[in-house]
DNA sequence: GATGAATGAGGGTTCATTCAT
DNA sequence: TATGAATGAACCCTCATTCAT
């Protein structure tokens, strides 16, 4: 679609109103400043979709430019090249996910509770939105980037394993949870998680998974306390 | 790594084995059959390596060939083109796996038993051999390739499932086994093999995870029955 | 010749005009769209001479865009591939001549002082000119584009001979033409036109033709009373 | 098609025949010299078909072998290169059908009978046969091919032209014939042949041209004598 | 800042030619 | 002689990046 319209609005509304702005010296840079944004945005979400689309590699910085509405050198405005688009996109849609993660792990609540809340939160706040396909990105392409492997690992595997850990720990202490080797193994925990990411991209039009009832299963067989139902 | 050893391999031991050849009249297609052949799987296991280094896309043909030791148009003798290796790749290594791994589950030995198999087999077999980067590679392309996603749903992931179901069920009437939602989501079972080929390319580096321990853990959670131990 | 004054024209001139358009606020386009006219022109003409020079299919685009002053790439700004570059110099070389021709079909003057004018303008407009050689890649590259052949056939061929037969009518019923059969066969009027533009290319070097002389003794035997003079 | 039933000809048939063909000393060289001929024949034909399909830069030396059922190597086994293989296709076609014509125009009979002979001639053994074929390539590749444009020039063309003059000169003594002007281009007697050519490669499909009757027509144009039938 | 035309290095693919068998 | 696998130079086309406007 060659979408003519949007060509007239980026030439016309921005004109007149940055004419305003400059004559009423209200200083520009509040206007700007908030459009700047929203353009580098519009070119971190169109990035996100050509990136998971086809993968970097195969991704088109024209392809993004026309989804975001700008043109192809403006994406050079926002980022140095294609590399640091793809690196401050992983990072911008993480950093703030992780710090919910932990925050919830220091909820004083029973471990089952806990796992139903988590099970929510990540279908909601991950699953069913772009955060899914950022961690896909990360996933598939990441050997590829090894400073962005890192950069992940440590802002968000680290801390994660290390919040499960404490939840372990504690639940275990509590006599909620039998199992200690989830201490040596945390990874064992999001493991479905994982499988749900990656089947949805590869296999959910031959057989659907359903997320939600994947990890409930796996939370029931994890803190399963062996009485007999 | 070039593999240098590959080249001399080639012009020598063919190279004897093809005076008997002309001397038995038994035309030249037999040595060159066996040449073919070789020079195939060093193109298909030069590619495995490129695709595995950069991915798909960015994988060059050129280092394909220095490292099978071929010239880049003989590729071309052997595979239609870069999609058709890449495809042939994955079919060529996966089909003879799967075959085993069904094979394996008709062994009447308890359930336990089996798991302890299966995770020596998987580490020697997949995770210890060139067989883990086609599955990731799987894992990491697969989605850009639908016909390969389907392949191996079909040829490997559907049939890995059912016979995982039927191992549940005969566990679940033996009563070696409890978690009969494992029916439903036998996924759940071979998670922490997917977890380990991920964790591999990407944060080994950074914390080192032991496949086999972490299967084996997973495999204690998953057939505890529940009795103080 | 790799033509250097084009360089300096295109650099020159509209650095001159664009300010002038700039300061009147008639936006970008006018410089550009000069510019980029100017350069599809270049293409063209470059694409002639080394259509002309080795053919369709051992032309290259790089000595194209060598010749035109342009970047390889920048010919893909212009024309989708190698094929739509050439069929699109012929279709805008050939266009403008047929109108031409075709008026002048209808002047009301005796054939024989037309046919003198229609030699003049051959020589002049045609054989004189770079649409000589667009004829004669029509000719010897027709063949394998049957899309080409078609328009060629439909935009021009059809047309001349159409308008041939209304002259031939016309001159036969004024008692100027005797030759009735020319009505079947219009093909035998332009038919030195051909033979023409075919020596020149293949036997000049060895015998020089001079095709007003040719096309002239042609119309004199063709526009012939049958009197003695 | 693959024909593999010829393959298998090609192997077995001549090791048998040639065996015996040496056990007898009869001299080898006779029957390999007339099979030795019959691939070249074989080559020669097949190049023919490919370059007249698709030009000499776009046929390929493959399709070539495949269709002359011999393997791509034995071809450089008769022919240098591509250039000469197409050059001595040119050559050979060519050389025997010259001595005809020139022979032919000593014949003692009535310029217009002569006429209709040779329009039955030019049509049986150029027009129905792939020496049609030889004169398009000719004329499309020539321009490419200084020295075969020579060679034809030399061999063909001015010792046609002269024949024709030779004609002309004496149709006009005989009071046959009234213009003269074909003394000094003798091309405009052979035109419409040229045009036949051309245009049966060309346009044929879109309105057939009967060349026979174009022949005819430009003939008795030129011989017309002037006097009211 | 924003644009998008222009660039040109790079990579997939083809094919004439060679040469071991 | 004949074969056809192998070679690698060449060429079309793409696309990340630059820069004049």
């Amino acid at each position: 679609m060659p979408r003519p319209s949007n060509r007239t609005a980026r030439r016309t509304s921005p004109k007149a109103s940055s004419d305003a702005a400059r004559a009423a010296q209200r200083g520009p840079s509040r206007v700007r400043a908030t459009r700047a944004a929203e353009r580098r945005d519009a070119i971190l979400a169109a990035a996100l979709d050509e990136f998971s689309a086809r993968g970097f590699a195969a991704a088109r910085l024209d392809d993004v430019a026309r989804r975001a509405n700008v043109a192809k050198g403006t994406i050079y405005l926002y980022f140095a090249d294609k590399e640091a688009l793809f690196q401050e996109l992983i990072r911008a849609e993480l950093s703030p996910v992780v710090g919910v993660l932990i925050q919830a792990a220091h909820a004083d609540i029973p471990i089952r509770q806990f796992a139903d809340r988590v099970v929510e939160v990540f279908v909601r706040e991950v699953f069913e939105t772009r955060r899914k396909d950022v961690i896909r990105l990360v996933l598939t392409e990441g050997a590829r980037f090894p400073k962005l492997a890192e950069f992940y690992y440590q802002e968000v595997i680290s801390r994660v394993l290390a919040a499960i850990r404490a939840l372990v720990q504690r639940a275990i202490e509590r006599g909620e949870l039998r199992h200690d080797a989830l201490l040596k193994y945390p990874q064992l925990i999001p493991a479905p998680a994982l499988v749900a990411i990656m089947w949805n991209g590869l296999f959910d039009r031959f057989e659907p998974l359903d997320v939600r009832a994947l990890m409930r299963a796996h939370f029931n067989i994890l803190f399963d306390d062996g009485s007999t139902t």
